[in-house]
DNA sequence: CTAATGACGACAC
DNA sequence: CGTGTCGCCATTA
């Protein structure tokens, strides 16, 4: 790995790891916060990559898509992610899919 | 080295 | 307004 991309890394554990209880952020907010404006890809990267780095608290499962669909449930066992949100309070439209106007939180702003 | 893939997003139709 | 296609960037085959 480039001491690019371990950058990157950091800079998305930084953020998701900031994302207050009850709140969610997208992919492509985060991206576009750390200034790879298309790299939303490479965030869901990031954090796969958190999943062997528990050591980090990194909240993944308030990560979703900007549909608010929990595109990343499959990393996760059973239905944890889902559980997850629903502990902190946040509203779901659909099964996996979590109200994304009502909880979004931007990274930049913090 | 080239091709395909993916926890995405924006735009075209 | 739902579906399809291309673009992004790093990883894997």
């Amino acid at each position: 790995m480039s001491d690019k991309n371990q950058d990157y890394f950091e800079k998305v554990f930084t953020i998701v790891s900031q994302i207050p209880r009850g709140k969610v952020t997208t992919y492509g907010a985060i991206a576009g916060c750390i200034g790879v404006k298309s790299g939303a890809r490479m965030v869901g990267w990031a954090l796969n990559k958190s999943i062997g780095h528990e050591e980090y608290d990194v909240p993944a499962h308030r990560v979703v898509n900007r549909l608010g669909q929990l595109s990343g449930r499959g990393y996760f066992p059973g239905d944890t992610m889902r559980e997850l949100l629903e502990q902190e309070d946040v509203l779901f439209k659909e099964d996996y899919t979590v109200d994304i106007n009502k909880h979004f939180w931007d990274p930049c702003e913090e």
